[in-house]
DNA sequence: CTCTGTGAATATATTCACAGCA
DNA sequence: TGCTGTGAATATATTCACAGAG
């Protein structure tokens, strides 16, 4: 019999990566046990936030006691997924892509780039870190026989959606974006958008806000 | 006398930066007007949301007819703080480092990186796109002479937390974090946590609940 | 009539506060 | 006693629905 699949909010599965990333940081340094305080607030967020966030996952502390962290960390691979084996396409072989390719942070996470594609002729047959570069055209084909299924987008704006789309056709059920555009897909495919323009002028908002209040108090 | 600073959400201030994005493209391909219903489309969200977060910040839009984008874009660029002039210092001067100190939507934006810097002897007196990289132990000089106003860390997780103190202590008040590691800084600093290794793990997070919905309702 | 701007209603998310287990 | 797990209370955010401007 199949565990209730409870719904998680959004908000929650955007915290559980970053317990989990604590959590390993813990794990390295030897230490055992937790406490929901002292681990919330490492991550930076509420005791309760935290306790509520796993209680959807299930029930993994010991009152009195705390959390086991090598326990806890080994539970929330599990749920998240990153016990199985994860291949991902890296789309646009330009500064940013190789920087992805090369990112030694993946691979300790177990996520395989296998296969890195582009349009630009002067580029393809060229290789990084061991991996060919593929002409675009060959996406659905190598995605398919490699069972690749998450895509990665570091192409330059104007080609985002080409891309999107040719990632979509292969079967792609996951797109991360890293293009300045933001792109359309079909439901079902999950897409994260990471602008990097975008991070800076939430930032850069925020000053402002500070700045404005600062002159407001100031008269 | 000022306008009263009325309290915007994070939710907001997240989005407001969407909105200009999308304005910019419509711009750029001559549009001239567009109504909360089209350009919420486009952002992804809903109409009410998009006409209600900016009626934070004013009254924009005409009604019966909908928003002149050309002026939406440059009061929402005002509002935001990008016709101000911003400086920015990259730490950290390895491939991810090196593909944002190139990172051309930076320049379209008047985003100015200003130094870069390093604390591998190999690495400095080299130069990237005009730009000396220089010792970390220059953090405060530089940021202070040059009035650089933003920090960027791209250096290995075992340096962000040296960089952010160097950063702060040179007067920086608001840091994008690229390294798989948080960091902490007094409150006033505004701090944005960019985790490749956690974007791809809310993916595979996000297609693992679908697989396993999928799987419940087949049996 | 059309589409904005916005109070009111609803829905989500967070925090409190404590029962219950080790 | 100390800390988790969790309903209930509170706070935040989103959406509805419509008055009012052009």
């Amino acid at each position: 019999m199949m565990k209730k699949t409870t719904r998680l909010s959004d908000a929650t599965i955007n915290r559980i990566p970053l317990y989990l990333r604590a959590l390993q940081e813990l794990n390295e340094k030897d230490w055992y046990i937790i406490s929901s305080n002292d681990l919330a607030d490492l991550v930076g967020v509420q005791p309760a936030q935290l306790r509520k966030d796993l209680s959807y996952l299930g029930e993994f502390g010991t009152r009195g006691v705390g959390y086991d962290i090598s326990h806890l960390k080994n539970q929330l691979s599990n749920r998240i997924g990153l016990t199985k084996k994860w291949s991902i396409a890296v789309i646009g072989a330009g500064r940013l892509g190789q920087a992805l390719i090369r990112y030694q942070e993946f691979k300790k996470h177990d996520l395989d780039i296998r296969a890195v594609f582009d349009n630009d002729p002067s580029k393809i047959g060229k290789k990084i870190e061991s991996k060919y570069i593929l002409d675009i055209s060959e996406i659905k084909n190598v995605v398919e026989e490699e069972g690749i299924q998450i895509g990665i987008i570091t192409t330059p704006a104007e080609s985002a959606q080409l891309a999107a789309k040719l990632l979509v056709e292969a079967g792609i059920k996951a797109i991360l974006n890293f293009t300045p555009t933001s792109i359309e897909v079909p439901d079902k495919v999950q897409v994260r958008h990471v602008d990097l323009s975008v991070e800076l002028q939430i930032l850069i908002f925020k000053l402002m806000r500070e700045n404005l209040i600062k002159e407001y108090v100031n008269g």
